[in-house]
RNA sequence: GGCCCCGUAGCUUAAUGGAUAGAGCAUCUGACUACGGAUCAGAAGGUUGCAGGUUCGACUCUUGCCGGGGUCACCA
């Protein structure tokens, strides 16, 4: 049993003894002791006071009188205002200590048979144009929530749904059509995503071209841009995909191919996977039955042009097209299909959708409406919604061109990276590909340590001018110290220092070593919290805290240079666990640590 | 206009309703012939957008206002 459930139990009781009232356990506050006072745990009495009807401070005392008298874990207290300080032995926390180090994967809790089944949803791409920016904060918030969620026990499903079709990928078909001369990636050696990208923004020139061009000649703005040559061509083209065109679907497959292609190394880059990939093309068609029948139970209406609308003025929203009036599904439509497909190929418990706030609505909708038709997951499904990422001069756009290329951003920083790890110097030794690796490794901490720590509701500002730190509160500065842990215990090992992984002490720690046991004993609630708010920010401050803690220790105390034997040997031993929570609580957010760096 | 999200130091940000609002960057000062200076110690920097309310106690909850963003398509 934990220390914290201890306590509260037996405040429980101490109340009752000295009170004569029984209270629930939830009232007990307890928290971690601030730094500037003594102690290790904290319970706020204020609560307690109506029923003691004493001062807070002699409400204090009692209650922690009776706690130094009946919990052998508790050697001192001392009370500050309404706040009671217990002072946790010494014995206790080596014990926890030692508890850490033979817990073979500390603060994970594996999934067994009869776990919860979590779907995340994330990445979800166009298949018109290279990944951004802003498509990197959803990978690596996917990402990390699927790995968080896991070690909470849950099995995890990551899912991709990839919007493979409709009008916007026609658009850089046509313009391939048209203006692309037979290039391919094989022949100009560009990045397939790239290059069909290339095409998006080559139509939205041509088209903005000719609207000019029509209003010109006299026509109004509206009838250009529905008459403009390129935009019929799109059009067309969509209507011959629709209808399987052998001619259209062959350049709609070879397209897609390149972009597959260069997706798939991107994410590579990004370390980001997917157990399960669906294709809008295959899924687009699926909610119509589920529209029809709830026309026929009467959850929904028909308009006069056939239309089939959802009435959610009872919910405080609007009416909502679910089919248009030619019949054809509109983005809702294919939602709800789709979730009916994924309840139906998993026993889902929980599903979870990682898209932008921009979505809110639509998802609030979506909910709303397959509860209405009777699905028992609607109201549960949760939409993980986090910000935009915009640059100084405003929202990225691809059609414009105005963005962070995914590709571009991670080359540029792993360029910042090798450069500074250069001139340190220090992978001497190491093969170029080892090396090439670490630079790598830590270019993608340090970006994705950047986005992870930021809480995901709030829109984030990134300056391309301003180049991502790699000092301070960041990806590398926790590398670092990860590293800095590995070579002091390789040169233990060259020192034939041998570890005594039980430790006995027979003097007393000091309070570094004692507060980094009480941080380090603290990672399976920050995992724990991180899993049920869905936040990776929470694993990025914890191990932040628990980092910067060991940097401040390691400048204040040797280590291998220790004479006491026993100190030294709790110092290493420290060092170790310390490490290894680094390395379970980066990998939770998707980043390596390396050996060296 | 309705609804949703955000507003904390020059910038990026942290804080289950709890103690003197905690960090990093940038600025200034200091620390490597001890284990890695991508580090550490220190200085300076705050009326937590504004005004009320609830509470023993509010960055946190609540009401109103101000500022920023999003959304309210027979686009996805």
């Amino acid at each position: 049993m934990s220390i914290e459930l201890i306590i509260r139990e037996q405040i429980v009781e101490a109340i009752e003894k000295c009170y004569q009232q029984k209270i629930e356990p939830s009232l007990v506050q307890l928290q971690n002791t601030r730094k500037e006072f003594d102690g290790d745990i904290t319970i706020v009495v204020f609560p307690f006071v109506r029923i003691s009807k004493k001062s807070p401070e002699q409400t204090a005392s009692e209650i922690g009188d009776y706690l130094q008298q009946n919990v052998t874990e508790v050697s001192s207290y001392n009370v500050v205002k309404g706040f009671l300080n217990l002072v946790i032995s010494a014995d206790y926390w080596i014990s926890i200590l030692n508890s850490v180090t033979s817990s073979e994967k500390y603060g994970i809790t594996e999934a067994t048979e009869s776990s919860k089944l979590v779907m995340v949803e994330y990445s979800s791409p166009n298949t018109n144009k290279p990944l951004h920016l802003g498509h990197i904060r959803n990978n690596l918030l996917g990402f990390s929530l699927g790995e968080i969620l896991k070690a909470n026990g849950n099995k995890v499903v990551k899912t991709n749904i990839v919007n493979d079709r409709g009008i916007h990928i026609c658009k850089s078909m046509y313009a391939w059509k048209m203006w692309g001369n037979g290039q391919t990636p094989e022949n100009t050696g560009i990045k397939g995503d790239h290059l069909v990208g290339k095409y998006y923004v080559k139509f939205d020139q041509e088209y903005k071209q000719e609207i000019a061009t029509l209003i010109e000649q006299g026509e109004t703005k509206e009838n250009a841009e529905q008459n403009a040559p390129s935009m019929q061509g799109a059009r067309e083209m969509l209507l011959k995909w629709e209808a399987k065109d052998p001619e259209t679907i062959q350049l709609w497959e070879t397209m897609n191919s390149w972009v597959y292609a260069g997706f798939d190394v991107t994410y590579k880059e990004l370390g980001v996977d997917f157990d399960k990939i669906y294709y809008e093309s295959e899924t687009y068609l699926y909610g119509k039955d589920e529209v029809l029948r709830g026309l026929a139970e009467g959850v929904f209406y028909q308009k006069e042009d056939s239309s089939i609308w959802a009435d959610l003025t009872a919910e405080g929203l609007d009416q909502k097209i679910l089919l248009r009036s030619d019949g054809t599904s509109v983005y809702m439509t294919q939602d709800i299909g789709t979730a009916k497909e994924r309840y139906q190929d998993y026993p889902i418990d929980k599903m979870i959708y990682v898209v932008g706030n921009e979505q809110n609505y639509h998802f609030q909708v979506l909910s709303i409406l397959l509860d209405k038709l009777g699905f028992e997951f609607g109201k549960g499904l949760h939409h993980f919604s986090y910000g935009m990422v915009e640059l100084p001069q405003g929202k990225m756009k691809s059609r414009e061109g105005t963005v962070v290329d995914a590709d571009d951003l991670v080359a540029g920083m792993i360029e910042v990276s090798k450069k500074t790890s250069e001139e340190l110097g220090k992978l001497e030794g190491y093969t170029p590909e080892q090396a090439a690796e670490t630079y790598r490794m830590i270019a993608l901490g340090a970006l994705k340590y950047f986005i992870l720590k930021v809480d995901p509701k709030k829109n984030m500002l990134f300056n391309p001018e301003e180049s991502i730190d790699f000092n301070g509160n960041t990806g590398p500065f926790i590398q670092y110290t990860y590293a800095r842990i590995r070579s002091i215990l390789r040169k233990a090992a060259d020192r034939k220092i041998e570890l005594n992984h039980t430790v006995v002490m027979n003097s007393v720690p000091g309070t570094k070593e004692l507060q980094l046991i009480k941080l380090v004993s603290q990672f399976p609630v920050a995992v724990k919290e991180a899993g049920e708010s869905y936040s990776p920010a929470l694993i990025a401050n914890y191990v932040y805290e628990l980092v910067k803690e060991f940097n401040q220790f390691y400048h204040e105390a040797p280590i291998l240079i220790e004479e006491n034997e026993e100190i030294r040997n709790l110092r290493l031993v420290i060092a170790e666990n310390v490490g290894k929570v680094i390395k379970t609580g980066m990998k939770l957010l998707g980043i390596d640590v390396p050996e060296r760096m």
